[in-house]
RNA sequence: GGGGUGUUAGUUAAGCUGGUUAUAACGCUGCCCUGUCACGGCAGAGGCCAGGGGUUCGAGUCCCCUACACCCCGCCA
């Protein structure tokens, strides 16, 4: 037997060989992705990353081939020398390489495999737990295999637009110092310090504003990040991110570097041309329209703010109405579903449920008949008939349409409302349930508040980071007004799912005192918490800003996946686990001590 | 912490109002086959019906608990 590997080489990938090849005589490698054997002729599909290519085994080889031919089952590692033939007529049209197939005159099995738990296919039904635990064979599908061909063109091209621009790539620690606020982090033992914890870096963001401090002008890295918070779909608890920061610049320098380098992904992936710049939109008006600051807006169905209208009618002798219009955070919102959908009894009461699944106590409705009445309604009886035709008014209904109300707390108005929309925009078929459907509505949603405030903690909060720069103009309103005033800070939005955001970072010392105040943070507080931070932005540190734009979530929307796991190689479940090493798991008492750490888990869980 | 969906051969599924031997397809094993590419033909193996408890003469099927996976709220930029 020929002596493959150290005497012979691979001549090509099985995604190669065309009609123009036949007569060479080839040497391939790869992996048997089906087998076809007739006994006097055995057909097998070669698999590799690059492709599947026929390779025919016939009665005229030496019968030592012949016979090692019929052993061949799937998922063997071979290697195939033998000549190319164009199949003339007989294409497979299904196969990049149809076109031709290679005649071998000799086989080398490197490897034997067991039979597989399930089948590597392109299409998937196979349950994702059991995906999981064998990952190694799930990423042998294609799909899986060109996603994480295409993440890796990905970082080569945003190192290739990021360095042409004089950004550096630039490394920052994992292992530091816990700040409170913001994710919960994942704390690690630090056993040379009894009784100390690292934590590992939710982001980079202090050690990047240091890189300005220190005078690189520009940062990027692509990045690992950890945060300890529960799992979604578009979110794991390591994932990576594009982290860039730049000195001497404003809000627009920033987004022309990202428009810059998404417009370049876009055109050499997708071969598609982005319309820069992005379309923009104050936070206030995302919130007012589609109830969250990452509004898909592919399509309508835009929320209506009935608040000041029931409060023009004082209720309009609804006593849910009254009751909303009396809290001082008190929403009425309402969205119209439009006669054309269609939408049957049974389809309203699922939704009343999904509102009810989300924390509503209910989901009012009224289909509009042809006078202007509401039927089907429990409001109905009860409304003045002059706020309902002012409702009607503001909302545009016409008859047959559906009138979708939701009241109470504006926190929780907004989620219910969000979500029942995007419910409802795959449901009526305006977007479809995963992908882009071809439309890319990129935005940048901009302006936001700097504080919000925080019930349980009775003060206010900054909305992003202590270090977001305020707008000038707002500044005045520090002491007085603090919910007033917006800040520079962004995010970046692709078909309703936040990929990026960052804000221009506060480099006035000044001000930075002003706003650990409205925020009750004493001198004292910010100085042990901040302090490193605080002490270099005193020695000079240049205006800059920056943002980070989650790679995951990009690669996800580039692929079209239908889930972040689908584009990282080795994902966790949604509990954080991995079901291939079983991690995380129990570790020796030992170890432990060693670490000065004590388990207080209750010993069911151990 | 809460809500929802699911768990039946290796895989994907069917299994009705509870009824005695739990089906099918693919995969697997053996034999036959020189033009397949969803190859075909014949024969065969393969099951703690997720786990535990209950109701019942009898449970894959009904009830409760638990575990795991997925989606969502809370949480998280």
């Amino acid at each position: 037997m020929t002596n493959f590997i150290s005497e012979i080489k691979r001549t090509h990938s099985c995604g190669a060989l065309r009609a123009t090849d036949a007569g060479q005589t080839v040497v391939l490698f790869g992996w048997v992705a089906s087998r076809r054997d007739h006994g006097g002729a055995v057909f097998i599909d070669l698999r590799d990353r690059e492709g599947l290519t026929q390779v025919v085994f016939e009665a005229d080889v030496s019968t030592e081939v012949q016979a090692l031919a019929h052993e061949l089952r799937l998922e063997f590692v071979i290697g195939v020398r033998g000549v190319v033939k164009n199949r003339g007529g007989n294409v497979n049209p299904k196969l990049a390489t149809g076109s031709v197939e290679v005649h071998a005159t000799e086989l080398c099995i490197f490897n034997r495999s067991e039979a597989v738990p399930f089948p590597i296919e392109d299409r998937v039904d196979t349950a994702e737990e059991k995906r999981l635990a064998y990952r190694y064979l799930d990423l042998r599908r294609a799909p899986l295999q060109q996603a994480l061909i295409t993440r890796s063109r990905m970082n080569t091209l945003t190192r290739e637009v990021l360095s042409a621009q004089r950004f550096l790539e630039l490394e920052t620690p994992f292992l530091v110092k816990y700040t409170p606020g913001g994710a919960r982090n994942f704390l690690v033992p630090a056993r040379l310090n009894p009784g100390k914890f690292f934590a590992l870096a939710e982001s980079p963001q202090i050690f990047k504003q240091l890189f300005m401090v220190a005078g690189f002008d520009r940062y990027f890295q692509i990045v690992k990040c950890f945060r300890d918070e529960d799992l979604r779909l578009d979110r794991q608890p390591e994932f990576t991110q594009i982290d860039i920061e730049m000195s001497f610049v404003e809000q627009n320098d920033v987004f022309t570097v990202v428009e810059g380098l998404l417009s370049k992904l876009w055109k050499e992936i997708l071969g598609v041309e982005l319309p820069t710049p992005f379309q923009r939109m104050p936070y206030d008006e995302s919130m007012r329209l589609y109830g969250n600051d990452k509004p898909d807006l592919r399509f309508g169905m835009p929320h209506h703010d009935l608040t000041a209208l029931a409060r023009s009618h004082e209720g309009g002798s609804v006593a849910l109405f009254a009751e909303t219009i009396a809290q001082k955070n008190g929403l009425l919102k309402a969205m119209v579903v439009p006669a054309s959908a269609n939408l049957s009894r049974a389809d309203a009461e699922k939704l009343e449920e999904l509102a009810r699944s989300m924390g509503a106590k209910g989901l009012a409705r009224a289909k509009i008949a042809e006078d202007g009445s509401w039927t089907q309604s429990p409001l109905a009886k009860t409304i003045t008939p002059e706020l309902r035709l002012a409702i009607n008014a503001q909302v545009g209904a016409k008859a047959g349409d559906l009138l979708l109300l939701q009241m109470g707390p504006a926190a929780q108005v907004h989620t219910v409302m969000a979500n029942l929309r995007v419910h409802l925009g795959k449901k009526l078929g305006l977007i479809p349930p995963h992908g882009s459907g071809g439309q890319w509505r990129f935005l940048w949603v901009v302006d936001p508040p700097l504080f919000e405030y925080d019930e349980e903690a009775q003060r206010f909060v900054a909305a992003h980071h202590a270090f977001t720069r305020p707008h000038d103009t707002d500044v005045q309103y520090l002491e007085t007004d603090p919910e007033r005033v917006k800040c520079w800070r962004y995010d970046c939005v692709l078909n309703g799912f936040e990929i990026g955001g960052g804000s221009i970072r506060l480099h006035d010392p000044a001000v930075q005192a002003r706003v650990f105040k409205a925020m009750g943070i004493s001198d004292e507080e910010a100085e042990t918490k901040f302090g490193f931070l605080l002490q270099a932005l005193r020695y000079g540190a240049p205006p800059h800003g920056g943002i980070a734009i989650g790679m995951d979530r990009l690669a996800m929307l580039l692929t079209g996946a239908e889930s972040l796991r689908d584009v990282i190689p080795f994902p966790k479940t949604q509990k954080g686990s991995d079901l291939m090493t079983d991690a995380p798991g129990d570790v020796e008492e030992r170890q432990l001590r060693e670490l000065f750490v004590k388990s207080v888990a209750p010993p069911s869980t151990r």
